[in-house]
DNA sequence: TTGAAAGCGCTACCAA
DNA sequence: TTGGTAGCGCTTTCAA
């Protein structure tokens, strides 16, 4: 039989409410008895359990984060983030992979109330959440949300401003042949980031080279090189909507003998693990993962002390990170 | 206040015990009552209290499942597999991050017990998990173990099969200068992929081309084919640990523009998302994801319905997945 | 600084 | 087929 905190006391021969109190650090314990407590603990190898600390408590301890993929190094790191700075402040966290299109009537962090409050990242079915978050009247923190109306309590990078600065940097070069490359509409950052390079474009009074539509994923970026080497008219810079692209589109060029950034210059977006990996390094636009993950969090808490006060949505800037895969235009 | 199941036995008219069977789907209510109640969660938006449940039963219906990285195509479908198939079951999926060396002190998964069983996935601090969890007595499965001793409860995959499967495909296709990249010593993967290699090689009367040890990942594999270009020596082809150290070795080529499988051929291992996306795809070792997934979960249910039985450990055979980066022999 | 007692919300056991 | 009652292991008053 396991221990329980009865077993504590009884050992340690004090009370229950004493051991309760060194578990949770009351500094209202006089230090013999504090000892006397902590060795009966540790020659019982007794834990707390989370269960019962929960149902007396009120409260889990834990923060749920809802993902729809960790096989991406962004969101992983995103991940990672958020998890140390939530153990810093006692909470667990607890990752749900939830690939998306809910069979599964609604989710079950939210369903049991196993969390104390939630962490959307880049949620695809926002508002069905967000709906039932408000409902359940759950804590949460979005990052990197798609709709606009929810920016109170949102964490979002400016996708607007890395769309712009990447294509500024192409611009820089000397650049004018510049061309897009952007994923799934659903996404607000896919809209805005190519906002930001038309901008940037019509700033420079440039008009696109092209502007292609597809999905994110190496794949998409492979296909549009290739049908565009077929065509015969390839831009001297692309600016794909993430590093995925950016890496099929270079494989195509380099089978073709065409080389970056000498031939053409190419800039991702993410810088994913693999940006830099493969050759040619990858200039790209980083997303800022620590930061969201830190800002997340704080305001995460902060809801939760204060449930009803409002806060306010945060908007970071992305960074434009410069290796080799872009370059003077050529002549 | 949200709402209890006391709530709900009073809106209903009936017992709290009766609301307890029909949310457990106990068959010996009354079709009536049960819609009755049925009725009273449905309008009071009851659910139960995830805590509150694990502490009356004595268990908490999830599942462990720790790993170092989900940001791994193979482990990320692994993670998924057993996800499903727990779910079929009834049971929750816990996931944990551990990048490994613990500083804190024994992982958290563990600490509070909240869970019922843990599945392992490739750990690094295989040995000091597994006595905590005997010494917890926590029902657990481990998946690609490193240790020989635990063997028992474990699902692996034959590295060494698959390592010599990798090496007749090249020696089939008429290669005799064959090179093997290999990871880190610790894992036994490493060890017994190696093993395979070198005994299919010796039964085919040849020397290896060359091998080098590095650590699993693009970068060694780049290095090493920047390596031996230097050097002017290179194999016709190539077995490598993983599918990164091949995708950076042929980077390297590319750039050099050697041309695979033309000039020569590399083989991966995993099969990781990324084989299938980047040209040329690569051939590769698959490891068979779902069905890892599927007997992991299975064992550890079994574990956890007969405490005292002792399970067999299972090994599955990778499968060899032929794609562009391998052809015959030049010349 | 300590402890007795009353829950937290649910399930399990025993009767009816 | 139903319900009363006693826990599960912990925290939280409230008194002492």
């Amino acid at each position: 039989m396991k221990a329980s905190i009865f077993d504590v006391a009884k050992r340690s021969g004090l009370s229950v409410v004493t051991v309760s109190r060194v578990l949770n650090g009351a500094d209202t314990v006089r230090e013999k008895n504090r000892q006397k407590v902590l060795d009966a603990i540790k020659e019982l190898d007794y834990r707390p359990s989370a269960a019962a600390r929960s149902l007396a408590r009120g409260r889990t301890g834990t923060i749920g984060l809802i993902v729809t993929t960790l096989h991406d190094s962004f969101f992983d790191s995103v991940a990672k983030e958020i998890n140390d700075a939530l153990a810093l402040q006692g909470y667990y966290l607890a990752i749900s992979v939830s690939s998306g299109f809910g069979n599964e009537e609604s989710h079950y962090l939210i369903q049991e109330d196993r969390v104390d409050g939630l962490i959307l990242l880049s949620p695809l079915e926002e508002d069905r959440f967000v709906a039932e978050l408000k409902k359940r009247n759950i804590p949460y923190v979005l990052i990197d949300n798609q709709l606009q109306e929810n920016n109170s309590a949102s964490i979002s990078v400016d996708n607007f401003s890395g769309g712009y600065e990447a294509t500024r940097h192409l611009l820089e070069l000397g650049h004018r042949e510049i061309a897009h490359l952007s994923g799934q509409e659903v996404f607000l950052s896919t809209r805005e980031r190519r906002q930001g390079f038309l901008w940037a474009m019509k700033e420079a009074g440039l008009e696109p080279f092209a502007m292609e539509q597809g999905v994110y994923g190496v794949e998409f970026g492979y296909e549009t090189a290739q049908k565009w080497l077929k065509s015969g008219k390839l831009p001297t810079a692309l600016f794909a909507g993430d590093d995925h692209m950016a890496i099929g589109f270079i494989n195509a060029l380099m089978r073709e003998g065409i080389q970056v950034p000498r031939d053409m210059s190419v800039i991702g977006y993410d810088d994913q693990m693999l940006a830099s990996q493969l050759h040619p390094l990858l200039t790209t636009m980083r997303q800022p993962a620590d930061h969201i993950g830190l800002a997340a969090v704080d305001i995460l808490l902060r809801k939760m002390a204060n449930q009803n006060k409002r806060m306010n949505g945060i908007k970071l800037k992305p960074e434009l990170i410069i290796r080799q895969s872009t370059a003077a235009r050529g002549e």
